[in-house]
DNA sequence: GCGCGCAATGTAAGCGCTTACACTTCGCGA
DNA sequence: TCGCGAAGTGTAAGCGCTTACATTGCGCGC
């Protein structure tokens, strides 16, 4: 039987090349086990067939795959654009191929493609903040593929991770707001449910008015998806409020750009009439007029590590420590004391 | 022999709910070929080992994988998030599954990264722009993976494609820019070695230039990479030149406000001291002051498209028509008419 | 009451690869 | 000269799954 254009095999090249599929298997994983000669030989009807190793049949028999999993909840933000970039770009020196999925911020979407991530044999797993059901932890606890969690930072949970602290960062915007002298303060957020990370930035905020002796329950919290157009609605919405706030913090810089254009809407002027914060300081932070106040975070940075800590998870099949990223208070523009 | 905390099997399964493997496999391939009781005892068994089926061994003898591979210059720039986001989504709701890797706009890696996820056995693949080794173009067609061009359009080619014309559209700011009354005139482009869309682009505006009796070699054109900090510098290059342009065009939308904030640094009014355009129409160009001037293009829509072509040349097995996106002008404030 | 057909299930043959182990050479020291 | 070990290669047993085909058992019509 001819076999009609389907890919060549390992056989076909072992026929070809009239040795053993062992020793054409050599070849490509071990080549200096096999003498030059009849590696030549192989490496002629590899090139002759245009073989290519089919990974599964190799991921079954070698029981790894070189190939981490990420899953971000959405690639359409350059939140997670950058570092998980430099995660990719950190992973591939190394000699691991990523494969990315977006969950779309949905917890079960997550779960399914956790799943299909691990059967597809990811040696590792990146996942992004803390939150989610203990049954998934256990599945992966169950399989025993190594988790990094990362885009979050606390002390507390023993996943080891490689992020920052959401709260410390915001509760930093929050202390410098209220230093200024801004007492009537609202808040945009992002969806707080099943998300660790836009909640401990909220708890930030409640800490930094509650040890300024502000009753963090009479501060306004919005919550809406990440989304300029949301962003820009929150805040019309709370500044055509009775006592409209002198600063309103955003969830992210997202948030806050849409702000922005919701005060440009209002012919408002920022910082004058009101302060404006973000989080995350992405590239559209320092773009905007005025630019950003903001908390810095250094996503290529955090990328690079946190890849250097998931290969070697997967290397020694030991969970590492967990490493805090130093985020820092970028003061811009949009903020500067209330007006009168 | 007790196999110790290893991945339970579809054999593990068979075995705890006392049927074969055969059944077990059915059961989750195709339900109502078994009865209702015996399933009840698998689909318990399943629950209770936590049990995912191996996707390797699964691709391996079904020889479908419900997979397509998608491969991108970069993931850390909003050009193909947002068209990549939909695409997925789209892919998702059909049950397909999406691995995406990123080549850092270099054609070795990206044929790597064709390779692995061929041999990761992607039922297809989408790949942005057409330039590429035909060796690339052999390989996939004799392991006849379907393959769709993305980001691009060019009726000459044959490979099934749903994109827009690069050079349509920049020919379109050029003209409007040209009809506005500029004559002295310069460009930032994207690198165009081993670029198509970038290459097409620059076409367009030298057919709009000669088309108005604009020699195009005497129009400056700089090339280098997509990041806003490259875009201020050659625009300040170009600004301070002997004889500064009155209007510059920039290959995409991340350039052009690299251009923008060149003029704020250098204290030039945009539009009334020069003009700036952009291309792709990406959130950053309704952001800035002035807004840009640039080519729509239906990022989401785009990808969506791609999606269910891609879907049918796999479900079909035949190559599907290509598909023009169409792109709009959108005319905002950094384009005006020269000063004098 | 018997045989037939169909529905439910089991059996076992691969899918393409890696690798432990067995085998064959060959070179070298005694 | 012979024996031994190392180096190179082959053999074949899985890895976990799907599926063609075989088997079983049941209800039904005559």
């Amino acid at each position: 039987m001819t076999r009609t254009r389907s890919a060549p095999t390992l056989d076909d090249v072992a026929q070809l090349a009239g040795v053993s599929t062992a020793t054409v298997s050599r070849c490509l994983n071990a080549p200096d086990r096999v003498v030059e000669g009849t590696r030549k030989k192989v490496l002629a009807a590899v090139d002759e067939l245009g073989y290519t190793p089919n990974f599964g049949a190799r991921a079954m028999a070698a029981k790894r795959t070189f190939t981490i999993g990420a899953i971000i909840p959405t690639m359409d933000n350059a939140i997670f654009a950058r570092g998980i970039q430099a995660f990719q770009e950190a992973l591939f020196e190394r000699g691991y191929t990523l494969l990315v999925a977006s969950s779309s911020y949905d917890p079960q979407v997550e779960a399914d493609q956790i799943r299909s991530l691990v059967a597809r044999g990811a040696d590792g797993l990146f996942l992004i903040g803390y939150e989610r059901d203990p049954a998934v932890y256990d599945y992966l606890a169950q399989q025993s593929v190594p988790v990094l969690i990362s885009w979050a930072f606390d002390a507390q949970q023993n996943v080891p991770t490689v992020g920052f602290d959401n709260r410390k960062g915001m509760r930093a915007i929050a202390e410098a707001i209220i230093g200024l002298g801004h007492r009537r303060i609202a808040v945009v957020s992002g969806m707080l449910d099943g998300n660790d990370r836009t909640t401990e930035r909220v708890e930030g905020i409640r800490e930094a008015l509650s040890a300024h002796g502000i009753d963090p329950d009479t501060v306004p919290v919005l919550q809406t998806p990440y989304e300029i157009d949301n962003g820009t609605e929150a805040f019309k919405s709370l500044m055509t409020s009775a006592t409209p706030p002198t600063a309103v913090i955003c969830g992210n810089d997202v948030l806050a750009v849409g702000a922005l254009l919701g005060a440009q809407d209002l012919g408002l002027t920022v910082p004058a009439d009101v302060s404006i914060t973000g989080f995350d300081d992405i590239e559209l932070a320092r773009i905007v007029t005025p630019a950003l106040t903001t908390v810095h975070v250094p996503h290529r940075d955090m990328g690079r590590k946190a890849a250097e800590a998931l290969i070697e998870m997967v290397e020694t099949k030991a969970p590492v420590a967990s490493v805090e990223i130093p985020i820092t208070l970028k003061m811009r523009g949009s903020l500067a004391p209330p007006k009168e």
